[in-house]
DNA sequence: TTGCCGATGTTATGTTATTACGATACACCC
DNA sequence: GGGTGTATCGTAATAACATAACATCGGCAA
């Protein structure tokens, strides 16, 4: 354990305890979203053993913004941002039916779109999951222009 | 039980099974999503014994766009509108936290800003899960009472 | 010291979804 | 009638995802 003084102040950015630590390394290191039990998985060498340290793991790393999950794959990403303080509002994904790969972007069109609907409906907004479905420019074919689909 | 015939009709609304039919009746009622499981313990009296029949009527009536899934709650509904004939393109959904009520919407201006960032970044656009959480015009009142949620 | 508190480890359990296999029902053709 | 194909159905078993419950450890303040 060559670990020294990690107890510097610094609240600002919060420390990690070392399973939090390891799972955002599993998933840094990951090229795709992962399941709880995918890091599980990874983990076991570095002593991990039980899914509920993992899922204790997660809850911070998304507290704090430097994960993710993914309703709809039920899988976890670590932020692309490394954390966003600012407006964690409305972020959506694209995820790669083919590769697995997920894009993350805020657009603020999109946000203010969905206030709208909210603010007209009285709905008091407090989160929203958008995950969009697709194949990434690296999937889609060498060089699709946005055109209709040719026959192969 | 009435049984027999019940295959008259043509297939312009293709014809239901019947366990297909109890789903669907079964999410009608209910004024909330219901899990898979939540269905097949409704269900129970109708003789649906197993996981996998819920889950085989669920497919069909997706498939048919009678039904939605909710992927941020592992929950189904059944469409608001009966099954969009039309382009089945981007819908969202509200989704109370308190009263678990879910308002179905379709938004052509975040349809197209969906479309405009896929285009953009070269992701070719398959499907969206737009899910928004919240509260409810009945449960946020600061001038409506908390809408008390009947007991299911 | 004592007591609290947050993080941890461990076991067990609960919830959601799928795989595998066989039976049944009907349409279609010979 | 006797095939063949397809679609649905029933059942059992299992996989995949997530949480409850409880004991323990270590830091830190009164
Ligand atoms: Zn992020
Ligand atoms: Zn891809
Ligand atoms: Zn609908
Ligand atoms: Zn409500």
């Amino acid at each position: 354990m060559a670990h020294s003084h990690e107890h510097h102040h610094h609240a600002l950015r919060p420390e990690l305890t070392r399973n939090q630590a390891l799972v955002l390394a599993a998933l840094n290191e990951a090229d795709s979203p992962l399941s709880a039990y995918d890091l599980l998985n990874r983990l076991k060498a570095e002593g991990l053993k039980a899914p509920l340290q993992i899922y204790r793991a997660l809850d911070k790393l998304m507290a704090d913004g430097l994960a993710h999950r993914l309703e709809s794959l039920n899988a976890f990403v670590c932020c692309a941002k490394q954390g966003h303080e600012d407006s964690s509002g409305t972020i959506a994904f694209a995820i790669c039916t083919d590769c697995g790969r997920v894009d993350e972007f805020a657009d603020p069109q999109i946000r203010s779109r969905l206030e709208a609907w909210a603010e007209s409906h009285d709905f008091a907004l407090k989160q929203a999951t958008l995950e969009l479905r697709g194949l990434c420019a690296r999937c889609r074919g060498p060089k699709a222009p946005p055109a209709a689909p040719t026959a192969p």
